[in-house]
DNA sequence: TTGTACGCGTTATCAT
DNA sequence: ATGATAACGCGTACAA
């Protein structure tokens, strides 16, 4: 076992000094072809690497981006997670990851964690719980430190910062209207507690398609999801109880649950009624009928974070103050759970 | 904007040394009380944290674990970082992520960009690339400096280090037992290639389970699958072509897909056909009809892997080099997808 | 009871 | 052309 080599080392063992060996190895002009070379062949040999801690802790930058997120299984998060990796990657960058697991204290922690010299900034979606008390402190924490901080997806208005999100109001008026150029007259959302700032927008965007089309919104027809653990059941039977003949879920758990609803109810998708979901991952693709969805474009606005923050961080000073939102264009992905023709139903 | 307050600075304020402090704020009995309570006052109300990359180039440790990974949009892998996040920060460790994407470059790039003073160690799954190419040159350099090594998942056996898996031919055998118990005949695997260890595993119980049944064991009714993204249509195509009554599928994707190229076969499942796949996420759950997996617990293998890790990391000396293999049980989960009484078949 | 000195690994600056 | 020194932030052995 042979630990890590250090300049030191190299130093003793070539009998140069600490400072010849680091320039050398920098390939500074100071240092003579000759010894240079030495130094150099040596390092390759025995594989030097420079020691990242040493240099973080020198340069006062970790080269480390944070991400902190709510919850990991699920496409949608995975996804982001990738964007912002491969972006990271491409500039050298490190990448941490923490989860909130929704909850506020482990947000907390996390990102004090964190901040405490193993970043240079942060990338995040906030818990549930942090939206729903509104406490925000460890985020103005962390900024007034002068950390930079992108918020993806599920954004705090209140903060300023960069931010990458889709349009989930004008997204859902999508779904929405798909729904209702297919003909359905009753359709239903099935969403989540109006406190998750997604899932308001997207309900409210739900409510103006309808409204935009001259139908009713009917209250009832809007099912409010807190708890995912038995959010099946929930669902199904929402779904048995009221005459639907096209719904829109917020994501795609949701969705393939209202396909189950339906089929026990007796109606066939798309045939008697349809489906539309937000985030399209795995379960949309494979699912059968393969569900039609709004694409949140998860790797594109990891990526597109992670860019905000680079720049930001590599920015030569603190000049341009002025914080971006980019708003990432949603897609309709249109599958079987959609398929069928304007006369189909009615 | 504050910049994060150092011990240094505590010092300057209150006109003390900067050990004064250090010893203040660590409870040391060498500081007088008046001293200490006026220190750790002060370090409380301007929210003092110490600076963790001074702190690991001193401890030599970072208090960290690297997760190397092939993907990460899979629930399997999601799982295991839950179970190895939840772990580590127990213990007030971070955890850093790394994909490779399943490439052996990125993975081999990935990891000495950790060694090099991010981690105390690593948790890793290898890519599929590294398995074909048998290259593990990486992983012994790592394990050469002294930094403990879990693998998990997809292991290699040539690398003398901590493993935790579940018993992938074992779980196979569960799986087509299961199917021969619902009266299956002609039972068909959707596998990986060979070079993915699990793959192979799982093939060898495929073929073990038909022989102990004293089944023949037909070439055509196995299906390797090279790639992910054609997967769907080659499974399709697989299931069309042959005449089966039971499909066992080494993940969720391809016992989706299974249950397509039947239904689109003209099959019932379970009635006329049944479908079992490996590792159990949202997908086996919400599918219509929900499949009946083989459990990997994935958590449970990244909560295993993560104790090991730290188990080592903390371990006073190295006296004990033994390494242990765990081996997780998997459990077979019953759903529709195979929910049918024996005599239904025949 | 408090302070000084040193070291972790690196680089930048300033001698020699 | 090379080396010594200081500094990044912290903790600790030792000196006062």
């Amino acid at each position: 076992m042979k630990p890590k080599l250090t300049l030191k080392q190299i130093a003793r063992e070539l009998d140069v000094s600490v400072s010849t060996v680091s320039k050398a190895l920098r390939d500074s002009a100071e240092i003579s072809e000759e010894t240079r070379q030495k130094i150099k062949a040596f390092a390759k040999l025995y594989n030097y690497k420079p020691n990242n801690i040493a240099l973080s802790l020198k340069n006062r930058k970790t080269r480390t981006i944070g991400i902190v997120l709510p919850e990991i299984v699920h496409d949608f998060f995975a996804t982001v997670i990738g964007g912002v990796e491969q972006v990271a990657n491409k500039h050298g960058y490190n990448v941490i990851i923490c989860l909130s697991n929704n909850s506020f204290d482990r947000e907390v922690m996390n990102m004090e964690m964190l901040a405490n010299g193993s970043t240079d900034g942060f990338i995040l979606s906030v818990a549930k719980e942090t939206q729903q008390k509104e406490d925000y402190h460890h985020l103005e924490e962390v900024i007034n430190q002068g950390m930079p901080v992108v918020m993806f997806d599920r954004v705090v208005d209140e903060i300023v910062c960069d931010k990458v999100i889709i349009d989930d109001s004008e997204g859902a008026k999508k779904a929405v209207q798909h729904l209702i150029d297919l003909n359905c007259r009753k359709i239903g959302i099935i969403t989540t507690v109006d406190y998750v700032s997604v899932g308001k927008l997207r309900t409210k965007g739900y409510i103006e398609a309808l409204q935009k089309n001259g139908m009713q919104v009917d209250e009832e027809n809007i099912l409010k999801i807190e708890d995912m653990e038995r959010s099946e059941e929930e669902i199904i039977d929402f779904i048995k109880k009221r005459e639907l003949d096209g719904i829109f879920a917020v994501n795609e758990q949701f969705g393939a649950s209202a396909v189950r609803g339906l089929k026990e109810k007796g109606l066939e998708v798309p045939k008697d009624a349809v489906v539309i979901s937000f985030s399209d991952g795995e379960l949309s693709k494979r699912f059968i009928p393969s569900l039609s969805t709004i694409s949140q474009h998860g790797a594109e606005m990891g990526a597109r974070a992670a860019e905000l923050l680079i720049e930001r961080l590599e920015r030569p000073v603190e000049a341009d103050e002025r914080f971006k939102t980019e708003v990432i264009e949603t897609s309709l992905i249109q599958r079987e759970s959609t398929l069928r023709t304007k006369l189909t139903s009615v």
